[in-house]
DNA sequence: AACCTATTGGCACACGCCTA
DNA sequence: TAGGCGTGTGCCAATAGGTT
């Protein structure tokens, strides 16, 4: 523990305690609403989805305003900007309580009736909400907060001359199955901190908060067209993307069925009797027993566990040379060191090789890419006892990979796949399976690359994969490849960023913006949650967000992010987004337009794990104001 | 010499477990 | 159930030998 720890602690166990005496305390009073506050916050919400947010944030309210009433703090507060007449209550709490209580069984009997088939969707918006707003176009000389979030839509959408994108809370299709559900608890918004007017982006100036946005994300997704279902199967049909992994190579088949068939051959196996046990168990890639004569590769261990490798032939030639570093092209360099043939000679090599073999045709032949060849290097070095970068393996370690590529984390003992771009490096992800790698090298080095590139496997093979991916940037390219590695999700999950069990999904993120692990919500299944995973990080990182799915899935919030970044910086740099998430990230001090405060919880100290608390109140509150601080901002700048 | 790429080192963070 | 925290590792950058 750092020093200071236990300073921290207590601090922190002070706060705990403040946070948990509502109504107690100068700490808990700037974080709650007032009745008034929450009815209109209430009633906008209600109509813009339904009820079903407005039912979570009941849930939630409620016994909160028990408490406010049981300690003394119901007084009303206008929740109308200063000066400004306050809208009139909606009545007592217990009115309100017992209207949305009705509202809820109103809805619950829509549900079942939806499940019955007896009820459109559109009957659900005609279920009158309990709270209703006043009749006619508000305007601001009597508008409420509810209506000034209104306001801020159209005043925000208008000034960026884009309507509000479908899958914002104003503009969603009903969701006839999730709208009567028990609605999602609300979680925590870093989106909700407040930021001067002026900072106040285009997709929070049009969103009542983060989370609505998720949430209203997802009831769109649930029809998305976007969905890439054929990825991610459901749970009971794939309960690992890993198992998918460059299904189209395999035939569909997940991990690839072992056939018959001589494996493709190294040149220096001509020299020595060939391992064909382990040799015929190399499985075809893509053409299944349709393709009798495609040879894609050799096991490892033929090559490194059995004598007669390159490696092998090299640690010998390393002793003095042999016949075999004849045949095997192996030299020693005036130094000692063993010098191998070059990649390029032994490609050539093996392309005479094959067109001598007896391979059943000249097509597959040639369709066969070039061999490994890293396996003689790796035992080389080894034998050589050369020291230093490359080198520098353990001396107990196992080999590297014989594939291109490839190479084996010292620590982790995962096969990671690299290609490498214009003298970048571009990871290409953790695989238990060293095959795995190779063909995510030989992936998106022929989708970066071209199909000249030397591969691993034939790259016939991975046509399928090609077109899905055709037409994709290099980033994008790798971040698809990425994203089937078999370590790409860690946990129970097989997304990232969601933990949990079946029925209870979390996403999480860890570090968002100064925060450390922020929570988005739990949610009945994996995909949801990880969805909400992937929104967050990209209101983050941008383009640059790790999904679980394809980037082209949320097309609406990365333009969002980056049509602000331009806006904002003139150009979206990883700096600019810092820059604007730093200052996203100021805790929340703003007065709130009818002169009282709201906090949110506060930014923990670094080191200090943990994630913020749920304060709904704190969180509609802040983006509440962030709307009405864009209507400022607005209504400035057409003056 | 320039380029390629295999390997290592290590930081940041995902995620599970524990506690209140 | 939310928050705190430790562990494991994904991912990136640096390094250095091999190749052209």
């Amino acid at each position: 523990m750092p020093s200071g720890g236990t300073e921290n602690k207590k601090n922190d166990s002070q706060q705990k305690t403040r946070r948990r005496s509502r109504g107690g305390s100068a700490e808990a009073k700037t974080n709650d609403l007032s009745a008034e506050d929450w009815n209109f916050l209430l009633r906008w919400q209600g109509q813009q989805d339904d009820g079903n947010w407005t039912l979570a944030l009941a849930e939630r309210l409620l016994p909160v305003s028990e408490a406010r009433q049981s300690t003394g703090h119901a007084e009303p507060r206008s929740s109308a900007p200063a000066g400004e007449p306050s809208p009139a209550s909606a009545g007592s709490l217990e009115q309100k309580e017992a209207s949305l209580g009705e509202y809820r069984e109103q809805v619950q009997r829509w549900e079942q009736a939806q499940r019955q088939g007896a009820a459109p969707a559109a009957q659900l918006r005609s279920l009158p909400f309990p709270f209703h707003l006043a009749q006619g176009a508000p305007s601001p000389a009597n508008a409420g907060l509810g209506e000034l979030l209104s306001m801020a839509q159209q005043a925000s959408a208008q000034q960026n001359h884009a309507a509000a994108p479908s899958c914002w809370p104003g503009s969603l299709p009903p969701s006839p199955t999730k709208a009567a559900g028990r609605p999602k608890r609300e979680t925590s918004s870093p989106c909700s901190t407040t930021a001067p007017p002026n900072l106040v982006p285009p997709w929070l100036g049009q969103t009542i908060s983060f989370t609505t946005w998720f949430q209203g994300s997802r009831q769109e997704q649930e029809g998305d067209l976007h969905a890439p279902a054929q990825q991610f199967p459901s749970p009971g049909a794939s309960p690992d993307p890993a198992r998918t992994l460059f299904a189209d190579a395999r035939g569909g088949s997940g991990r690839p069925e072992r056939r018959p068939g001589r494996p493709r051959r190294q040149p220096l196996e001509r020299a020595h009797t060939a391992p064909s046990d382990a040799a015929a168990a190399w499985p075809d890639a893509s053409r299944g027993a349709s393709d009798p004569g495609a040879h894609r590769g050799k096991p490892r261990a033929a090559r490194q566990g059995l004598r007669g490798g390159r490696g092998e032939a090299a640690a010998e030639a390393s002793q003095g040379g042999t016949e075999l570093e004849a045949m095997a092209g192996v030299t020693l360099t005036r130094a000692g060191r063993v010098r191998l043939p070059s990649k390029r000679s032994l490609d050539a090599a093996d392309e005479d090789f094959l067109d001598n073999d007896d391979s059943p045709t000249g097509a597959d032949r040639k369709s066969a890419a070039a061999p490994p060849s890293k396996a003689a290097k790796g035992s080389a070095r080894i034998s050589a006892g050369a020291g230093g970068g490359a080198q520098k393996r353990q001396p107990g370690a196992a080999a590297s990979s014989v594939f291109r590529g490839v190479s084996r984390h010292r620590l982790t003992q995962r096969w990671e796949a690299s290609l490498w771009l214009s003298g970048k490096q571009m990871y290409l992800g953790g695989y238990v399976n060293e095959e795995d790698a190779a063909r995510a090298y030989d992936l998106a080095a022929l989708a970066c690359k071209g199909p000249s590139v030397p591969t691993n496997f034939a790259a016939a093979d991975y046509e399928g994969n090609l077109s899905e991916i055709r037409g994709s940037s290099r980033e994008e390219i790798v971040a698809w490849v990425r994203r089937r590695s078999s370590a790409f999700s860690r946990g129970r999950s097989r997304f990232r960023g969601v933990s949990g069990q079946a029925g209870h999904w979390e996403a999480r993120i860890g570090t968002f913006g100064d925060r450390k692990n922020v929570s988005f919500g739990i949610h009945e299944t994996e995909e949801e949650a990880a969805r909400q995973y992937d929104r967050a990080l990209i209101i983050e990182k941008g383009r640059a967000a790790k999904a679980n799915f394809p980037l082209g899935v949320y097309d609406v919030e990365v333009a969002s992010f980056e049509n602000f970044v331009a806006k904002r910086f003139g150009g979206c740099t990883s700096a600019a987004a810092r820059a604007f998430l730093a200052e996203m990230a100021l805790p929340f001090d703003e007065t709130a337009p009818n002169g009282s405060k709201a906090s949110l919880p506060p930014v923990r100290e670094k080191n200090r794990g943990g994630r913020p608390r749920n304060n709904a109140a704190s969180i509609i509150y802040a983006s509440a104001l962030q709307q009405s601080l864009a209507v400022r901002g607005s209504a400035a700048a057409q003056t």
